[in-house]
DNA sequence: TAAAAATACTCCATAGGTATTTTAT
DNA sequence: ATAAAATACCTATGGAGTATTTTTA
């Protein structure tokens, strides 16, 4: 029986890496400000675009350019990012609110239950 | 100099995870519909609610219902997962006819360089 | 030839599995 | 008593690091 051997879904960091590469246009720079070494960062880029079978960022000796393939998905992930932040947030948030009331009379190794 | 230490930043498969056991209201049914170990699945839903801070689901010995946080997470969770999905669809609409284009005449390695 | 990215390894963290225990109806 | 979730433990995959080579303006 086959398992997946291909399905190494696409991933929230690997979003946000190939972003970034795409922002400073530069594989060098992007490693630098997310505070990975260069080659995890081609990695996972690579490995988004073998999962997608697209090329997402044309790389030359000065950098790399998103290809078209790259700006359309620069797009999705921003807003999938932004949505995710905000999910983040809004829970955030509401931490405080529920926490506080259910803690009223309730010993905390019950809240929530 | 600290790092992360508890920087296990939300990930799309747990998001995927929890929708799962919060649609089926069982982490057992959810284990059986996502082809994991149920285990498995309870560590990564509470490394998510960890992650958050939040209790999302309540336990209880016929299944788990989500709490307030977690209705909450859960729009929120089908909304990237959405957009995710859709991303991936256009990206794939994309790819034929971007691969098409460039390929005419060209030898398959040079493509979209 | 001088930058930038890719490749080749090594290591370790962690996701996931099996077996078992705990909890709640 | 029984079904569900949690815990304990183990293994293996893959993410990230360092060192080096390849590429291209």
């Amino acid at each position: 029986m086959f398992v997946s051997l291909f399905k190494r879904p696409m991933d929230l960091k690997q979003l946000e890496y190939f972003v970034r590469v795409a922002e400073l246009g530069s594989f060098t720079r992007a490693a630098l400000a997310l505070d990975i070494a260069q080659p995890a960062l081609s990695r996972q880029v690579r490995l988004l675009e073998v999962e997608l079978r697209q090329n997402l960022l044309i790389r030359n000796g000065r950098g790399a350019v998103p290809t078209e393939a790259g700006q359309l998905l620069l797009a999705h992930a921003r807003g999938i990012l932004h949505q995710v932040a905000r999910a983040r947030e809004e829970l955030g948030r509401v931490r405080g609110a529920l926490d506080g009331r259910v803690a009223i009379g309730l010993p905390p190794a019950w809240r929530g239950r």
